[in-house]
DNA sequence: GCTCGTCGTTAGTCGTAACTAATAAGCCGA
DNA sequence: TCGGCTTATTAGTTACGACTAACGACGAGC
């Protein structure tokens, strides 16, 4: 992503980043904004009207922001440099799986392209992140998957853990990494009870009874009645 | 240095790592200051009471301020984040060796204990960055070196790079690299004229012509007649 | 159609850390 | 000792990015 003009400031580019995670290229309103950013609604009303002026968003009636393709190229830059952070992090210096988001998150807006173009070579240009989130290319390229969330795979069904979404929470991911709900780790619907929101799972070998909550953000691949 | 109390903020870190590097234990003023930070001298003037009121500095007669302890144990703390992340930009990395201080001087203030203890065991806990500093360990400590200019080696004299200081003036790192003055490089001068500064020596078997200027931060082991 | 509650915006403040302009305090030389 | 230079400080401003308080604009239910 060398063309990026460089946004600047680590408010703006959280900013942009909630907006491109939250949005998926449709309209955000200020109040989301302001819950996902922890803080207040003038506050986002003010930032927003800041990054309209420089073309970064463009916004619609009734608060509603929505990125620009220059704000999504911005974005997907901060995404990048944020998951080969936590990439780094895990492969390289060993640091658990669900601490290293919030590390990622403050170095985010810190390192350099030359230093991040070395990370990426030295960790030999992944793909994928340690919860399994595709890692945008140096021209902002981001891969588009078709995932389902792990609540939906019928009874009987098995599939593979693919992407593991909400690493701003620290004390679910440790939650999910204790169950081996980690990416790649093969699952099996045992009983799906879509009423109650009560799922009994078997991952890799061991067995798991959750609720609908605590597999929020889990994605499968969607396939069924695919086959270990 | 687990027990520091976070000092927190970017400018409040620069200055003290300022005090640490310009001072060595002594006072330093308010111009001083300003020129090395590249602020103006109202802008010391305020800071300074600032860390003065959080006892991180002491304030003398005409502005001379002073590192407390407590200060000192901050920018020590500042230091090694700094040394650590150049070793790494340029042990792991492969980054060049006259590029990395500015990289290091952006990293230093956003890296976590927890990260920067991760990067230290992966680098097997070196003592020496790139340019020859010594790192300061967990605690603070930090080894005290009696070093000598290289400009008052004697003619005919035999010596060792050990450190090479200044590393925010990027053009003149290249020039040094290029010369072969690093850290570890056998010199022997040829020809000292300290009256008209210039200096005639040989680095690793290359002749070097240089005026005292360009030889200004680098120091060699005090040996004036040691021999390779 | 009115009212209440949600949502957004406006207005005004605060803290941090920089700046310029103007003033005060020391020191040096004639 | 007085004038002038350097050095430090005071005062006031600026930009960023947050905040609270207060107000306007909608939509849902009565």
């Amino acid at each position: 992503m060398p063309p990026a003009p460089m946004p600047a400031s680590r408010s703006r580019e959280n900013y942009l980043k909630a907006l491109l995670q939250l949005g998926a290229g449709e309209p955000v309103t200020v109040t989301v904004l302001a819950r996902h950013l922890r803080v207040s609604a003038p506050s986002v009303t003010n930032m927003l009207a800041r990054l309209a002026e420089e073309r970064l968003v463009s916004l619609g009636a009734r608060g509603a922001a929505q990125l620009s393709s220059a704000g999504e190229r911005a974005a997907l830059h901060v995404l990048r440099r944020h998951r080969l952070l936590e990439t780094f992090l895990v492969r390289v210096l060993d640091l658990d799986w669900s601490d290293v988001h919030e590390y990622a998150e403050e170095l985010e807006h810190h390192v350099s392209e030359r230093v991040l173009d070395a990370l990426d070579r030295f960790m030999g240009h992944p793909t994928d992140d340690p919860h399994g989130h595709p890692i945008p290319d140096r021209h902002g390229k981001l891969e588009r998957r078709a995932l389902a969330p792990l609540a939906t795979l019928p009874a009987g069904a098995h599939a593979r853990v693919r992407e593991v979404r909400g690493g701003d929470d620290r004390a679910r991911m440790a939650r999910w990494k204790r169950s081996g709900l980690v990416p790649g780790a093969p699952v099996r619907m045992l009983e799906a009870n879509a009423e109650d929101g009560v799922y009994t799972l078997e991952i890799a070998g061991r067995r798991l009874v959750s609720g609908r909550d605590g597999l929020e953000g889990v994605l499968i691949d969607r396939r069924p009645r695919g086959n270990t």
